[in-house]
DNA sequence: CTATTGTTCTAGCTGGACTATAACAAGTGG
DNA sequence: CCACTTGTTATAGTCCAGCTAGAACAATAG
């Protein structure tokens, strides 16, 4: 499983991680009952502390994308079923505001108003 | 122009104001040419600092979207053409993560891989 | 010339993100 | 049963982005 994390991005590390997974999820990088790092392994990999590694399972969690418990570990759920159409549009939306120079942040917030 | 800002809201208030403004200007409720409204009087209306709105202001005209200058006030520059396929693009992306139950970060998120 | 309005600068406050330790609880495997 | 692993919880400190406040400046309108 490999994530990159950059600190200099003003995006949180825990949304970055959790991002990172939930993508891997989706895509098929990561299947259902596969077993993610330890956290503490997970956060000196990254060079970051564990609360934030845990910080970002949690969030997986309350997705429904993870099923941790203490002494096990953190294991892939995937209670999202086929997101594949899902991740197909949002490809196809990406690219169509690539096309048109839309920035990501301007994509975003517009996403952010259509959600209200 | 009506716009809501929600300070309890983790968005910062110059996103969500520029994100108010943005959408206005795409799905046709402010008009190019217009003139939004001062930043003291808006930021005064909001109850709000002059300098969070004039953040917002500056975000928009780096998109193209206003056209501002001391003395004659912020208006909409427009440049963005036409957004409405990528707004209808947007919505329908966003109901069917609705009915999947997917939340809005995770949505969030989903967009901001894609981008890279 | 005066009033308006964006621009720039300086300064201070606050909360969230991240880190660092440490103790605890629930599993796993021998 | 025991040792080890791993998530959970709590406490505390640092740092930075966002927001506020006040003031002086520059360009534009009338």
């Amino acid at each position: 499983m490999l994530i990159r994390i950059d600190p200099t991005l003003s995006t949180p590390l825990f949304e970055q991680l959790a991002a990172g997974i939930r993508a891997s999820v989706i895509d098929g990088r990561l299947t259902v009952g596969e077993r993610l790092l330890p956290a503490r392994e997970l956060a000196g990999a990254l060079d970051i502390n564990v609360h934030t590694v845990l910080r970002a399972y949690q969030i997986l969690r309350e997705e429904g994308l993870l099923d941790m418990r203490p002494g096990r570990g953190a294991i892939v759920a995937g209670r999202i079923g086929q997101h594949a159409a899902l991740a197909g549009a949002i490809h196809d939306l990406v690219d169509e505001a690539k096309l048109r120079n839309v920035s990501e942040s301007a994509l975003l917030s517009l996403i952010r108003e259509a959600y209200k």
